[in-house]
DNA sequence: CTGCCGTCCGACCGATCGGTCGAAGCTCGA
DNA sequence: TCGAGCTTCGACCGATCGGTCGGACGGCAG
């Protein structure tokens, strides 16, 4: 599933329309959510009508699910490289996140996306669709990710010692709230290389401070958390 | 149904319906967001039918208000004895993380709903309402201290050189994301006890990664987060 | 007892929701 | 030229949306 031939065939084959849809329906989603958003909002914004709309996708969380696919595969093919070079816990860390952070600059409606679906998917308890557990395998192996790489750092002493599967959330948490909230999301929307800049500076800040914040304390720094 | 004090009157007063409705409000709002409850479905959960909801709250967005102003009211509450006391920064920085978590694990709903609102306004652009200026203004106060204690760290070379806006977002977004997480708030809506140890787990390692993340690094340390 | 007032409710409103259906237009191979 | 098979669409469906209205119930002062 990575041949440019393959993929752009398949991309290509189910005409524009639905492409166009899922473009629309990510940005709108992204913005108001699955309940805020109705499928004539989507239709019409893509340029066709409702009926037209339901001939591409079953129903609306079909479509919900398939922009979500999207954007998770997209999020997991900037991640997936950052998992299996070098043993070195930190650098690994720094590439992860490096790798996120461009995932989420990529489009600026990424984020919201995620911020989204991360917590609202308690919202449908019922909802064992092939699909959904298809995004629930996507977004794990991402998670996982993280998770084995800051348990190596821990385990290594590289880390302090820190519960990794709490600190995932952080980390996580962190970066996608910090690229889904607002002015920076204007940002991106408005400007390019500007927002650029702004990008390379917020990755550096986020990276350093996960460094330093997870690094094994280097003793001497009397910084005990007691309270 | 916790003090019964000065404060107790007057939201006695108001009955005891207005209570509940907020209290069941919150709960949904937080689960399925703005767009994904029914006045209908809050008022039946409360007790009583829609139109005798619409006798507490002229519309829908005014008890949303309501639920906003009540939960970051309680934020406030706890956050703002904790801006005036030293001038160490560390310790504010470390206070300051300890309220808002206890803030946020007060209610298991509470960071849901404040993630949401956090980046939802933006779905609403018109809504200049009286209320609505008013959330805006209490959470600018809120931001507002955690970025004077970033700001002061920094100047005093007590933190590192970040910058104090940005990183209020990324301190904000890990905290409240790591609480408005699936697994944790279920966890707290379940359990009790093991959920206070959670909890005081969770906030040790919560302060100790932006203690460590934000001190300005005592050299030595060649971490540079250059790629 | 009689009004008054705050609370509650059933009935109802227009609008919109997600979704279906059948008929048009389209291209394209036979 | 003729269907076959997509895609698009308008019309329509029952359900639900947020919100209104007028009246019923109950306590309380006169």
């Amino acid at each position: 599933m990575n041949d440019p031939s393959d993929r752009a065939v398949e991309s290509q084959a189910a005409h524009a329309s639905h492409h166009k849809i899922l473009e629309v329906a990510e940005m709108l989603f992204a913005r108001r959510g699955f309940s805020g958003v109705g499928v004539r909002e989507v239709a019409e914004t893509a340029g066709l009508s409702k009926s037209s709309l339901f001939h591409h996708f079953r129903n609306k969380v079909e479509l919900y699910e398939a922009v979500l696919a999207r954007v998770l595969a997209r999020i997991e093919d900037r991640l997936s490289p950052t998992l299996s070079d070098d043993e070195r816990c930190r650098e690994r860390l720094d590439r992860w996140i490096d790798a996120l952070i461009d995932a989420l600059a990529e489009h600026p409606t990424t984020a919201r996306l995620l911020l989204r679906a991360l917590f609202e998917d308690d919202d449908r308890p019922s909802e064992p669709s092939a699909a959904g557990k298809d995004l629930q395998a996507t977004l794990g192996r991402i998670i996982e990710g993280l998770t084995g790489i800051l348990a190596a750092g821990v385990e290594q002493g590289v880390f302090r010692a820190v519960s990794s599967a709490h600190t995932v959330q952080t980390v996580i948490g962190a970066t996608v709230y910090h690229f889904a909230s607002g002015d920076f999301g204007a940002e991106l929307c408005g400007g390019s290389l500007v927002a650029r800049d702004a990008v390379r500076q917020r990755k550096r800040e986020v990276k350093a401070l996960f460094h330093h914040g997870l690094a094994a304390v280097p003793a001497g720094a009397g910084a005990g958390g007691a309270t």
